[in-house]
DNA sequence: TCCATTTACTTCACTAGTGAAGTTATGGCT
DNA sequence: AGCCATAACTTCACTAGTGAAGTAAATGGA
């Protein structure tokens, strides 16, 4: 293996975890949430009934992680869940005043990490970076 | 904050997701380790004094990762680790056997992951994707 | 020469993810 | 009605990272 095998790799690698780093302090420090959390958030936020399930599907991740996740931000107060009537082994998520509180404090935070990027890329740049992030997102589909 | 502020943010997240997880599944199968670790051994391999903390600095990863993921590469016979003579304070690491062929059997695992990349974005496109991760990265280097 | 500072690494408690192996609830079939 | 497959979630043991606080070795003055 030569380190040219990894290049394209490691730079997606590298500038997410540099990004996830910044707007982690930020965002923390705004809202004192994470980004990890406020995905989460903005997902619960936007769809009345949806599952642990459909939130990971939707970030990609497992079950297990929401588990842990939504457990998380429940005990921070950020988010309540009640059994669901009808299904007994889905849960009901709902924000909590707290929670809308954190999502709504999010604003500016992301507005100075995307005032960065736009400082960094043009705006036809940044089109392209996004078209090709989705591109990759959608080859590497491995359900 | 609106799920507009996340965009390119969470495509970058996502993307970069998908493509470790698809990587590790690969890397794992062909040569027992992560890409993770793939890095560092990579790093050892091509520095010969490699400091943990240096290395550590061209991951951008603080020391304590370092500290954690060369004890779990040693664990598994991978590197070894021995005082500097003359600086008390670092390790020398050098790669074993073992950890020279897990390097040696990660080429064909980036070799699909690098074509099925290729396969998704054309080579203007890569490009164009390469040097605005670059740009990223650097415009969030808060040190 | 001694002492304070810096450097290299470690430890600890945490978030966030994986995958495999459970538990419980639902729902379709006979 | 009874049973079985499946779906939704949980638990467990793990990797991989963060940041803060600590230890020990080197080093640059006064």
């Amino acid at each position: 293996m030569t380190p040219s095998d990894l290049r394209i790799y490691h730079r997606l690698q590298m500038a997410a975890h540099r990004l996830q780093k910044a707007a982690d302090r930020r965002v923390m420090a705004a809202a004192g949430v994470t980004t990890a959390q406020a995905a989460v958030l903005a997902i619960v936020k936007g769809q009345e009934g949806a599952t642990q399930r459909s939130i990971a599907r939707q970030l990609g991740l497992n079950e297990s992680a929401m588990t842990a996740m939504v457990g998380r931000l429940s005990t921070l107060g950020l988010l309540v869940r009640t059994r669901d009537p009808v299904d007994g082994r889905t849960w009901n998520l709902e924000l909590t005043a707290q929670g809308e509180a954190a999502l709504a404090a999010l604003g500016p935070a992301f507005g100075q990490i995307n005032s960065r990027i736009s400082d960094a890329l043009d705006p036809a740049a940044l089109l392209a970076l996004s078209d090709a992030l989705a591109r990759l997102t959608e080859a590497f589909d491995d359900a």
